[in-house]
DNA sequence: TTTTTTAGTTGACATATACCACTGTTTTAG
DNA sequence: CTAAAACAGTGGTATATGTCAACTAAAAAA
């Protein structure tokens, strides 16, 4: 399995200097967790968001009915948070938990902040990260709004082939908000149309 | 009706000092429109994302069946923009178009970012502001991954009175994701249980 | 390895919501 | 003010997806 470092990223991506970058990422701290291990649970508190160095972690929220609905997935290179805790100081509404062996750098805001005021390119990089994530969130709404099961599926294939291959389909169907079963059933319409040509 | 200057806005939830804040708001357009007019259309290139300052906007997106389907209403005091276009470069995928007679400001990423790098709390505040939308979204996303039509309504009752007022049930309809008629049923069973107490 | 748990498939059936058609009613435009 | 369009309610019916249950296969734990 590939591992990114942040380090890397930050160099490649962000358009910033080596020194810069090298005093940011010593100042953030490393942790590793086992597959199952929790990053963050519902109700804790926490003011640190999460880059993923290696592995693999979901975002998700359990509902009245005791259902798992997974928001986000988070492979190595991306970032995952819940915003309530580290934005906002309340108690988080996800758990994020480790579905493969994985290690992070803890991020806080006040480096954030910190960075972009020393460097504006990091601050046009910061920038261009939430709005990017924006649009994505806003893309998958309208996948719910207006696509079926098969669609969405499909859609999701083509988007996230990596991780595709790298959970449950149990996982897939969460994220894509239905149900296992039905979600056999769709790959099952799949097959046999792709066979019937 | 009432109207919200952006001038106030930001002076009273940025932190900014007044002769900052009447810099760049002198330095954005003002711009009118009458209900049904078009801010922006799909396929668009434009670089701006607009600060409502009085009406109602709406913006969405039409599915390969012709359907419509809403991303988000913007009313007075909040911004909307298709990021693909304002912040990609790219042809707009949605359309965004006034439900009320309409005035807004157009803002430029360029003078968001401007006026960042000249004050810190601004850069604060717009950073919360990025984190506070991707909470609101991440919220709906979860919404429609768990919850019935009626739960959907009740929240959205709930989290936007005010608009409920300000709109046809048919748009009401297409944000929660459901068709007119299903909204209707939804009202109805509601008022039934609310009478039986 | 053996046992236990979790994941995936499939059938039968239930249900929420969509679709279509029709009817008033309200709003908009001429 | 009148005509046309858009909106809202309701019945009948269709359909996608959920629920429950059983069985097999695969993965994790002992």
């Amino acid at each position: 399995m590939n591992r990114f470092s942040f380090t890397e990223y930050l160099t490649s991506n962000a358009g910033l200097d080596a020194s810069l970058v090298s005093s940011l990422v010593s100042s953030c701290q490393t942790k590793q967790y086992k597959s199952g291990d929790y990053l963050l649970r519902e109700g804790e508190r926490s003011l640190h968001s999460f880059f993923i160095e290696k592995g693999l972690a979901k975002m998700y929220g359990i509902d009245s009915r005791g259902k798992e609905h997974i928001l986000q997935f988070a492979p190595e290179g991306w970032f995952v948070a819940d915003r309530e805790s580290a934005y906002f100081q309340k108690p988080a509404t996800c758990f994020i938990q480790a579905i493969e062996d994985t290690s992070v750098l803890l991020i806080d805001e006040a480096h954030i902040l910190e960075m972009a005021r020393a460097n504006p390119g990091f601050l046009e990089f910061n920038n261009k990260l939430l709005h990017n994530h924006i649009r994505h969130l806003n893309n998958r709404i309208y996948q719910l709004l207006s696509a079926t099961a098969e669609e969405r599926y499909l859609s999701f294939i083509k988007t996230y082939p990596d991780i595709l291959l790298r959970v449950p389909q149990i996982m897939v169907a969460s994220y894509l908000g239905i149900t296992p079963e039905s979600l056999s059933r769709v790959r099952k319409d799949l097959a046999g149309k792709h066979a019937a040509r």
